[in-house]
DNA sequence: ATATCTCATGTGATCTTATAACATTAGCAG
DNA sequence: CTGCTAATGTTATAAGATCACATGAGATAT
């Protein structure tokens, strides 16, 4: 690819979606929210699993389970395996957290406490990670499978690319 | 960006891998047009990279690549893992296989040579894959990418749920 | 208040998937 | 044949995920 591409060197975390937003309020507010919805559905936002989702708030990026766990072992919590993954299962199983199957990492959702099929746009240069909804049951897919009798039960929708801000430095 | 794909999936087989066919010949065409497209476009499909896409052929099904280096084993090739790796490489790269990112495993191509967006049936109770077409342009998908300005390279487009067969199975 | 049940966490070990790095070999061009 | 390039072989290790079992914290019912 181009070499100007290699002034990109400073990898920051870009924005939910490719914009820039209030952070600390999307992240607390998005804290609130999960307390607030757990508490309705008898849900226990335990302390790791509270610190995971802060964690993948505040990146606000796809994070490996194993840098998950790096950084809850900086906050103190368990450093082993299992302590992540149980964390990133809980939040994945509930909706507050969906796994990006192409790049194993898991971001925090961005439409939580909506029930949808998420669909996901992955910057190969810069990694950044926007959530846009997806409706697998209408497209080419949904025909298919209506065809063919296969039941959907989830769906993974995921596109490779190039978000708008590398694009512009791509062609600057 | 819906109805227009019904017509789509009626024109053909839904799926290849939810119906019987002629395997034989299925494997040995696919591998004599493999042969082919590779001696048009100057790609070398060296004996690893045959035996990888013939191996993936006959079981019709996805294939992890320690499961696949066992076989290439049996068939008296290197048992490193890079030895599949590069092969497997080598496959996806020009179409021939695609990867299953959900099952982190490898199928043989369904329509190899069309140049196409995959998108995959996979049946969690039997581990069928079915490969479909996908218009990754055409549904919510495109319209928010275009929206970002994002720029699609790849697309990944996976479906988990139940088969006709095992649905049968299960209802009967 | 305490026994007990259940769910969550801590921990060590292990398994699967994937790549880095470097040596060797095969096929081709001059 | 020589020297280049692409492919393969091989060792080692990184990265991702799970199993199994011990411990602990919260709720509930006496």
């Amino acid at each position: 690819m181009t070499s100007d591409l290699a002034s990109l060197s400073d990898k920051e975390a870009p924005a939910l979606g490719f914009h820039e937003h209030d952070h600390d309020t999307c992240v607390s507010g998005a804290l609130a929210a999960a307390d607030e919805r757990c508490a309705e559905k008898g849900l226990r936002l335990t302390p790791v699993r509270r610190k995971v989702l802060e964690l993948l708030l505040q990146e606000h990026r796809a994070l490996g389970a194993y840098t998950i766990l790096d950084l809850l072992r900086d906050a103190g919590f368990g450093s082993q395996p299992p302590v992540a993954y149980r964390a990133l299962d809980f939040l994945v199983e509930n909706g507050f957290v969906h796994k990006v199957e192409r790049l194993n990492a898991f971001v925090a959702c961005a439409h939580p406490g909506e029930n949808h099929s998420p669909a996901f746009m992955i910057c190969r240069v810069c990694d950044a990670v926007a959530e846009a909804y997806s409706t697998p049951s209408k497209g080419a897919l949904g025909a298919a499978a209506r065809a063919a009798g296969f039941q959907i039960e989830r769906t993974v929708v995921e596109a490779e690319g190039v978000c708008p801000a590398c694009v512009d430095k791509a062609t600057s």
